[in-house]
DNA sequence: CCAGACGTTGTT
DNA sequence: GTCTGG
DNA sequence: CCAGACGTTGTT
DNA sequence: GTCTGG
């Protein structure tokens, strides 16, 4: 899924963005003052933003009709599809279809009328996703580890209401998540990685090539951290929504579910087992998250705690935590821990001694462990060595997709006894 | 023929 | 617009 | 997507 | 919970 995007990019860059570097570029509507009369300019304003939802406008790219082949049109558009043919005295609702899945998008009616000839290009710096945890939510930022724009797949349309406007619309397709997103939500934005995929999608007739394309984007170089929570807020703007935040005030299993990772240092690991297990217990696991650069990491700690002790979740579903933590975790190799150093942890650490883990905690926590934000697969310098990691990791992991996407056997003996209560312990993976 | 729908997400 | 349902 | 509201009567 | 607004 995708409903909240971050674009600053300049209206200049975009064309480059979308890999637009030869062909001639007309613009419609990406200035103040439209060259359309019958277009309320101010409507179409772009504004860069960090926290951009539907409603609101993009640049995109899409095929010139009027010239051959390379020609484009960087073109102001709403995010959030209003078909032509909705009726006039309706309200335009943007969030009814700013996503459209491209499973079926040949088939829905709204939809497939546009394949032929309205497809384009949707540039963005990186987008946002929320992980459910019960009440709680918690975003994310996913983005190009080198910071390079996103390209996504989508569909325009225009519409005129009952005032005689028109409203250019434009919709993004959706996929089922990357393997290594999957822990967080199960719908991704369609990424066109390469140049040729923005060729296609842009200037190519066979549809059967798009489906090809229209697939989750599996490349280690997508990576991701959490953001404040306020950004969740959609008039919260600027560059805070995309910094980085420890997790504070969720408990161990919160933090690895989402997409944090644990792990041991060598000396210590009974001590910190207890601890760990202690607040477990008592589901009071207020741990402050440090950032730390430690070389003396031993084991990698795949923990999956039952979340309250009175309700028992089944079975099906703690296997289905289970699996989904397998790719969370990253390469143990000492040059791949996060180069943030302990001092600067220690630092952040201090605004945040009136949480529920005491200084002392704080303290043990500290000497003990090191919980890292698992950046998306960014120790990952190629996919081949992501595939390798995943291959080495304990447990060797994988998950059944609803969707029926290559399911993968799990081949790992994780646990052992006892599956109801499964502790920190039998996580551990066995040198 | 006309009338009515046309969507995704997440959650139950 | 275009398809489905009555 | 998330955030925020969710109401009426009568008086100023 | 469910609707409206951004």
């Amino acid at each position: 899924m995708c409903g909240r995007a971050r674009c600053t990019l300049r209206v200049d860059d975009i064309p480059r963005a979308c890999h637009r570097t030869n062909g001639p570029v007309r613009t419609v509507n990406t200035d103040r003052y439209s060259q359309t009369p019958s277009v309320k300019s101010a409507n179409y304003l772009y504004r860069p933003s960090y926290n951009v939802a539907p409603g609101s406008n993009f640049p995109v790219v899409r095929r010139d009709d009027g010239s051959d082949g390379e020609g484009v049109v960087l073109h102001c558009m709403k995010w959030g599809l209003i078909p032509s043919f909705t009726k006039k005295s309706e309200k335009p609702d943007f969030y009814k279809m700013f996503n459209a899945r491209s499973e079926s998008v040949s088939e829905k009616a709204s939809f497939r009328r546009l394949l032929p000839k309205s497809r384009c290009l949707v540039a963005v710096e990186g987008f946002y996703e929320w992980k459910k945890d019960g009440s709680k939510k918690q975003p994310y930022y996913i983005h190009f580890k080198d910071g390079r724009p996103l390209v996504f797949a989508a569909l325009y349309d225009s519409w005129e209401s009952s005032e005689g406007e028109i409203f250019y619309t434009f919709t993004i397709l959706t996929t089922s998540s990357s393997s290594a997103l999957q822990w967080l939500h199960d719908r991704m934005p369609v990424i066109l990685g390469a140049k040729g995929a923005t060729d296609i999608w842009l200037n190519g007739s066979s549809s059967s090539k798009f489906d090809m394309m229209l697939k989750p984007y599996e490349d280690s170089d997508l990576v991701w951290y959490p953001v404040t929570p306020a950004m969740g807020k959609p008039s919260f703007d600027g560059p805070e929504c995309i910094k980085e935040v420890r997790m504070v005030g969720f408990s161990i299993t919160e933090c690895i579910e989402f997409g944090y990772v644990i792990q041991l240092k060598t000396e210590g690991n009974n001590p910190i087992s207890n601890f760990f297990l202690k607040k477990e217990s008592k589901n009071e696991g207020c741990l402050n998250f440090v950032n730390t650069n430690t070389s003396s990491i031993d084991e990698s700690v795949k923990a999956n705690l039952p979340k309250g002790s009175e309700e028992e979740p089944n079975k099906e579903i703690k296997e289905e935590q289970e699996l989904n933590l397998g790719y969370n975790s990253f390469d143990r190799s000492a040059e791949t821990i996060p180069s943030k150093s302990l001092k600067e942890a220690l630092v952040t650490a201090d605004d945040i001694g009136t949480q529920a883990s005491s200084a002392k905690a704080e303290h043990d926590l500290k000497s003990l462990v090191s919980i890292l934000p698992n950046e998306g697969t960014k120790k990952c310098k190629t996919k081949r060595d992501y595939e390798r990691f995943l291959a080495d990791s304990k447990p060797p992991i994988g998950r059944t997709d609803k969707l029926g996407v290559s399911p993968v056997k799990r081949k790992g003996n994780v646990k052992d006894g006892d599956d109801k209560q499964p502790t920190l312990f039998s996580y551990f993976g066995k040198k």
